[in-house]
DNA sequence: TTCCAGGCAATAC
DNA sequence: GTATTGCATGGA
């Protein structure tokens, strides 16, 4: 399979869809131009509370990248507004920065991210990541190691990894799985990794194509 | 008032 | 090994 800009997927492509191609794959290109028609690009992964649509070429500093990170943090089981307020007091005290964090006392920086919810966990699982973060001296980490983290799961550690670092690894959430089942792709027991299969051995390994498409599973899911 | 958001780890069985 | 529970704010 060979790797397809993000503009391949029209529909004069879908008209094109050609017999090598597995009902699945079908199935999946077709939900992505239905979702990408109906909402737009959606200019993931908002950094400094910016979506910057159609431009896949954050993030341009290690600030931002880093940024990323503790935003994937924050948004566990939280809506993203109540993250940017998290975000904006940790900018106003200079706190998207990995030394800073292992730094500063836990108790300002729990203070800080109150609004995300989950302030005590979140606070100690970005004190750790950051220590693991500091550690990799700007090396892109393994999937594994990212899982190896307390407070990694599988959607936070394929969120760093697609959004901060461009790596093409699908990112599977709550809404996905729900889209899945109602379309009868997938059944209940299915497990994060097999979803996440579904969608990487189906589609061309393409970091925009999976921004996009996660990012539009999200957007649906709230709809 | 109740429910749930861009999950995860700990605990129970 | 799978199912349940605690974590917590803010908006609908």
């Amino acid at each position: 399979m060979t790797l397809v800009p993000l503009h391949f997927y029209t529909s004069s492509y879908l008209n094109k869809f050609n017999r090598y191609d597995s009902k699945k794959m079908y199935t999946l290109k077709k939900l992505y131009n239905r979702l990408l028609k109906k909402y737009g690009p959606q200019g993931w992964w908002p950094i400094n509370n910016n979506y910057h649509l159609k431009d896949y070429s954050y993030p341009k500093t290690k600030k931002q990248r880093f940024e990323i990170c503790v935003g994937a943090i924050l948004t566990q089981n939280t809506s993203w507004t109540n993250v940017e307020n998290a975000l904006l007091n940790m900018r106003q005290l200079y706190l998207i920065d990995p030394i800073k964090i292992k730094n500063i006392n836990e108790n300002i920086l729990t203070n800080a991210i109150i609004p995300a919810g989950y302030f005590n966990q979140k606070a100690k699982k970005l004190k750790i990541f950051s220590e693991f973060y500091i550690i990799l001296k700007g090396r892109i980490p393994m999937r594994n190691e990212l899982l190896n983290v307390w407070g990694i799961g599988p959607e936070t550690a394929d969120s760093i990894l697609l959004y901060a670092y461009k790596i093409p690894t699908f990112v599977v959430d709550a809404y996905t799985r729900r889209m899945l089942l109602d379309m009868k792709m997938i059944n209940t027991d299915a497990t994060y990794d097999s979803i996440k299969f579904l969608f990487e051995k189906n589609l061309p390994k393409d970091y925009k194509l999976y921004q996009e498409f996660h990012a539009l599973i999200v957007e649906n899911g709230k709809h």
